[in-house]
DNA sequence: CTCAAATAGTTTGATGTCAAATAGTACCCT
DNA sequence: AGGGTACTATTTGACATCAAACTATTTGAG
């Protein structure tokens, strides 16, 4: 079943309907496949620490920040691409969890930085180096320079997409009458 | 933040972390952001069409199989990777919305077919030729040659993915005993 | 100085998904 | 035949996620 399921659904395509180009179709399908495939071998290890895969997203971000691993949610959210009812959610099982502590900032009240505890800190640790030793074997036995190639092409790829959500966006919400050139952010 | 925020993960890991090999990491990391990306893409584009995307797989599939486009539920939900249950769910919601029927076949009892309907046989093939357009746009600039390059590597990639899983799943089943010399994964 | 608008996080309600338990059906071996 | 085993779909209960409404705080304009 490794990559047969996708190859036998282009030829179904060819079959049924022979006008239909089918090859973007196939590369997402791979893409598609390899991230669900990828993200349950990462849901195995952490759920053997007690974690889920999400969660460990959020603690690796704090670590990732450095000393001393503190972040705001909205922060976090968008390197997890989650929204903010989502976040909330995590950081109450994290803090649950004591993993990870919630702070006051006396200078903005309105947020409420998370930071990750001693014992967070600890475990995090752990777990990022199971994790990219975990990584480093699903990807085989391609060489350096395919993988940069495949990074490459990955980058080129979303940046097409990124775009395309986006002039989509605000096609949306701009009058048509008043698009401009080109404006690379969201300017609401 | 096209796929700036893949490599300031690396950069930051390359401070923090400097023996770490995030390579992989970073690959993964950008087969699981296009994926995410492409899939909100492909929502936008369904929800147009009152249809959730995972519905739209369903009815592909069912296509893709060719009059009577007709298959079991099982055959269903291993297609498009969804469980038994959440399949049951899809198609009760397909059936409601009249896409789709529930057949019962006299040779066997314990299955209970799903075909589209005629409605849902006119929607579908709508459907697929949007998406087939919609997805060789976000290829955007990419050459065959690239293409075939990408499908290679993903491929390579999730044979490798799927062996490991697969490997792991025997492991645990077999008695300790058993194990064979060349077990890759975490013989715990 | 004050009130309106913007910002940050949380709460709420609905939805989609899964794992485990369930029920019905077919197969097989003696 | 008969009784156990395997298969198929569904039901149930729990949970993660999202969008939208809400609360508290900050900023800014007049």
């Amino acid at each position: 079943m490794s990559s047969g399921s996708i190859d036998s659904m282009v030829r179904s395509w060819r079959e049924e309907l022979p006008d239909l180009d089918a090859d973007a179709m196939a590369s997402f399908a791979l893409v598609h496949r390899l991230s669900a495939l990828v993200r349950k071998e990462v849901d195995v290890l952490m759920s053997d620490h007690g974690l889920s895969t999400g969660e460990f997203d959020v603690l690796s971000a704090l670590r990732r920040a450095g000393k001393p691993f503190e972040m705001r949610p909205a922060e976090i959210a968008s390197a997890v691409m989650l929204s903010p009812s989502g976040m909330t959610h995590r950081l109450d099982l994290l803090e649950t969890a004591g993993l990870i502590e919630r702070l006051v900032d006396p200078s903005n009240r309105r947020t409420a930085p998370a930071r990750l505890s001693k014992a967070g800190q600890k475990l995090v640790e752990t777990l990022v180096r199971s994790h990219a030793e975990l990584l480093t074997g699903l990807l085989g036995e391609i060489k350096p320079a395919e993988r940069r190639q495949l990074d490459l092409l990955l980058s080129k790829i979303s940046t097409t997409v990124f775009e395309t959500a986006h002039s989509r966006t605000q096609t949306i919400l701009r009058s048509p009458t008043t698009a401009p050139e080109l404006s690379s952010a969201k300017c609401a």
